[in-house]
DNA sequence: GAAAATTAGATTGCATACAATTTATTTATT
DNA sequence: AATAAATAAATTGTATGCAATCTAATTTTC
């Protein structure tokens, strides 16, 4: 990967953009067939895993944790309002936030999430060290962004 | 990481997925004021690269290389065609096949294009050796990937 | 304490992504 | 050779994702 001939910086290969954009983009699919079950997308997944975490947050924690904008989460979390998994109500301190909470059916659906984890591990041809590896590598790589 | 409770299972700072997925999202934003001066989205970028590295080459086979299917490849090669990049042409042997080709105007923006992934590096606070390492880990995930 | 600056969400517009289906063409079977 | 099966793109429909802008509410400044 020594490449000081410009034309190798450009390939495909050599970059480390393109590997990271292709697996996130490939690892969200595997997670279709199981998320379909549940009547969810991969995106109101992770939006019911902060809940599931922490209730009663506000869209702009959802968005800080999940790098996600409003233009994003405003129309995914009416839709999760009309799945009957999440409610929203204004903070009376501050009535610019937007508080978000689990129903009980949001909440109870995280017991039939439990055994999705497991079987896309194992889809992932890592071992345990390597997947350590490459989980430490993507936060530095995510919180080397965050300052700038 | 070593989760027996459940409920650690779907914690967001367990699973892999997650910033496999946040930071192919973030690293392909980092591209986009580069690429805005250029006129072109990440998309239409990587698939440029595609026929950098090897022109005349048909809509499925920078699919397979990009992992994207035709209904995201279809408009998108029509906005690169108009926009003056490529050019289309069926294959006489199989007319079912679409050849993309390079116009001189497509060549010439890997000029321009050269600079874009020194200035990534740059924002991507990994050592040499965590690069490369990160690197091959993804692509063992994306291969692992490819045989199910 | 009123005007200015800031902040949280919502809205708009554009560009992916991808499953599912359709169409046109080619290959395989009989 | 006629039909069936397979293949490559295009099309359709749904769901992001984000920049830019807008609106309402809150803080800050003077």
């Amino acid at each position: 990967m020594s490449c000081y001939n410009p034309d190798d910086t450009l390939k495909l290969s050599n970059q480390l953009c393109f590997p990271l954009y292709a697996s996130g983009k490939e690892i969200t699919r595997k997670y279709k067939p199981f998320l379909d079950k549940l009547g969810i997308t991969y995106t109101q997944y992770i939006v019911l895993m902060v809940l599931w975490e922490k209730d009663h947050v506000s869209v702009k924690e959802i968005g800080e944790k999940l790098y996600l904008d409003s233009g994003t989460l405003t129309p995914l979390l009416n839709k999760l309002v009309s799945k009957g998994y999440i409610s929203k109500k204004s903070l009376p301190s501050d009535n610019r936030e937007l508080i978000i909470s689990l129903t009980k059916k949001g909440l109870e659906l995280k017991k039939e999430a439990y055994e999705i984890p497991p079987q896309i591990s194992k889809e992932v041809k890592l071992s345990r060290e390597e997947a350590q590896e490459l989980y430490r590598l993507l936060y530095k790589v995510l919180e080397g962004f965050k300052d700038e």
